[in-house]
DNA sequence: TTGAAAGCGCTAACAT
DNA sequence: ATGTTAGCGCTTTCAA
């Protein structure tokens, strides 16, 4: 169905001259005279000649594309991170190819394979929560591929990183709530096997050790979606010491949960305060909205883009880097003011 | 940086064969011998061989890869909708670009630009709100590129469509309401230059007429985003008729909405009742959760790919078609149970 | 049963 | 100042 689109030797046919004269013209080559320049340039112009990005690529052996697999896209993290990688990718004069493994090794693994047969000049990755074997990656290195990780990183891998300070993020927001009074605070984590989840638990226990609050192991709770939480939140309110702090994994978790304990007949934030992390739309929505640790999505992406840039284009090796992407606690109405 | 891919060449010269011998050999073709065919098969599995996909595009004129052009990732529908577009495309064996216009129509021109430069076989999009001039749309299917509008279509331009049925979903939404006993209901509206705006509108007004309540001009709010609630929503009242429902265009806006009306001292759904369009995650953050039109975005995903991989892979013309995927009203707690 | 050659669109080294 | 040629990786006649 294709119309065929003008190649350089429609060009050339229809000037009387050489394809690689036009070539050369189109570079503003020395060799070539005004004139002729001239003519091509004009021509071009007129039957709207573009050159064909594949056969340059054949050329060049470069695609001018990189590949991004993320866990999913409907997700607020995520899609702002790909929103900086697809802008600073453009401006660079780079494509962008998606694929979504959604949570599935499986998928993780098939994904790796079709950016990788499709000749990507690099890929970005955040890995899925169930990936335990690393050997496709390897397979990426080992091709020769430069390969980046992002937020959920995998450190088995020597390569370039761009993390969320998520310890110091959850250090910050736990922080926060013990200076304004909180003293029994539950902490809603994500499967410790995944390295965010586990140092923004770490980041709760410093909080807490560095304030002399006692750590309680049934203080922290795998809990890290909204049916969790609804499953979850009730039986901690049950106890007799009551909690008067939550700080959740994520603000989807931390949302239902704050409903979850009005409904219950507690105040927002005068009996229990709320942290999330993320801080996007969500955090706006919920009633009080959510005091949250911001991640800089966007800046995650342009940082991993700029990273996977440098590596594809730099003529010889260079050390990896682990760019480290300061959080922003946001203050909002479930947390009292600060002492 | 890239290390040499394994070619076809290596493999026949390893093999003292020729190229073309590999190539048929690979295909299962009949005129090569079983001896060879095997031999060539062990060899590429034992040094991974993988065709390029350049140099087949090169050759064949397609590319394998379609363009997806969105308003902005960072947004619940669309991001559902992308995620349909990828499963499908995939599936399928196509790759997908993307580009986000972010709302402006510049950018918009551009992505167009840089999609046809990359040879996409073909493109998917979505409007940006500002796009009133069309003329890069045509430069597409002028330059024989199947296009498919989802969504927030162009109707100047003849090509394949796939549309939610927002005017259906309005009315379905708004005559929910007026069964559980509203009266004076308020819609919050996009801009009508939109057409899906404009549709949903129409929906509402027909609700309206068909349950013989009169259709008042004052109770046409434009009003699309949180912000815009946040200073629209109090006028409405203070008016002497204070409204019982609010039928919002988007979940965001009728998610501040809601709270705005909470914090006016108006409980919900007994006093005012809420509906929402696209119930997507927004809808059960909120308290009393959100009834709202779910639009399917993966579904319309998917059919726009669909549709496109159709007229891609067609040898000759056929009438274009406009898919309209039905909404469904999904009740929630911010709306009275029906009459 | 296999191989040689041409060509997809473009560039660059090497003539002329 | 311009043209010729070869080659990027692969497929596909056509010839052997």
């Amino acid at each position: 169905m294709h119309k065929a689109q003008v190649t350089i030797k429609d060009i050339a046919r229809e000037l009387g001259i050489s394809p690689s004269t036009v070539s050369k013209a189109l570079k503003g080559h020395p060799d070539i005279s005004s004139a002729t320049k001239i003519a091509v340039r004009e021509l071009v112009e007129r039957w709207n000649y573009k050159p064909d990005p594949i056969a340059l690529s054949l050329k060049g052996g470069q695609s001018k594309t990189i590949g991004v697999i993320v866990p999913e896209i409907v997700h607020y993290f995520f899609s702002t991170v790909i929103s900086g990688i697809e802008d600073l990718a453009y401006d660079s004069g780079y494509h962008v190819m998606f694929c979504q493994s959604n949570e599935s090794y499986e998928r993780e693994v098939k994904a790796v394979e079709t950016l990788l047969s499709s000749r990507v000049d690099g890929i970005l990755i955040s890995l899925c929560k169930t990936t335990s074997n690393f050997d496709h990656f390897r397979k990426i290195t080992s091709d020769g591929i430069p390969l980046v990780f992002f937020d959920r990183i995998c450190d088995e891998i020597e390569t370039d990183r761009v993390v969320v300070d998520d310890e110091a993020g959850a250090f910050d927001g736990v922080s926060y709530m013990i200076k304004s009074g909180c003293r029994e605070i539950i902490h809603l984590s994500g499967p410790l096997n995944l390295l965010i989840a586990k140092n923004r638990m770490e980041g709760y226990v410093r909080a807490l050790k560095e304030n002399n609050i006692r750590v309680k192991k049934e203080n922290i709770v795998k809990c890290d979606t909204a049916e969790e939480a609804r499953m979850v939140v009730p039986g901690l309110f049950s106890r007799t010491k009551k909690p008067d702090g939550i700080f959740a994994v994520n603000d989807l978790t931390a949302a239902e949960a704050m409903k979850t304990v009005k409904h219950l007949g507690y105040k927002v934030p005068d009996n229990v305060s709320f942290v999330g992390f993320t801080s996007g739309m969500i955090s706006d929505l919920t009633d009080p909205a959510l005091t949250s640790v911001e991640q800089h999505g966007y800046i995650v992406g342009k940082e991993a883009v700029r990273l996977l840039i440098n590596r594809i284009e730099a003529k010889e090796d260079f050390p990896f880097e682990t760019k480290i992407i300061r959080t922003e606690l946001v203050v909002k109405g479930s947390t009292r003011k600060g002492g």
